[in-house]
DNA sequence: AGATTGACTAACC
DNA sequence: AGGTTAGCCAATC
């Protein structure tokens, strides 16, 4: 069975920074690094992978930095991807022809 | 303690 | 346009 490990200070930060995505918005993997002062998208990465939804934290808000939909679920495609999408469109995000998001509606924490 | 992994990114070829 | 290399860094093996 499932064996739960607590969270790590980092693994805190990175659920902290999710709740503060404004529903209809998505942020990068990157500024969520910045935000947290890691340089290391790919570390904030694996903090999502490692965590199930036990932490409770939107992780489906998060999208690679070239703003397509990036991974889900400990996938990089395939059905989870599919699920974060359609998440993603009930919650207000619109998808380009191209894959992309636009622009406006990313958070940058900005604030 | 060192090597490997990875829902990443940018640079290079 | 698509593959490889390099940089990044926490968790895991």
């Amino acid at each position: 069975m499932n064996e739960f490990r607590p969270p790590t200070t980092f693994e805190q930060k990175v659920y902290d920074a999710l709740h503060l995505i404004p529903k209809g918005k998505v942020t990068t993997y990157r500024a969520l690094g910045e935000y947290i002062s890691c340089r290391s998208a790919q570390a904030i990465g694996q903090a999502l992978r490692r965590n199930p939804m036990a932490s409770g934290a939107p992780c489906h808000r998060v999208v690679k930095t070239d703003r397509t939909i990036g991974g889900f679920s400990g996938q990089s495609d395939g059905e989870p991807v599919m699920r974060k999408k359609r998440l993603l469109e009930s919650e207000g995000i619109s998808f380009q022809e191209d894959g992309t998001i636009p622009e406006e509606q990313c958070y940058f924490f900005d604030d």
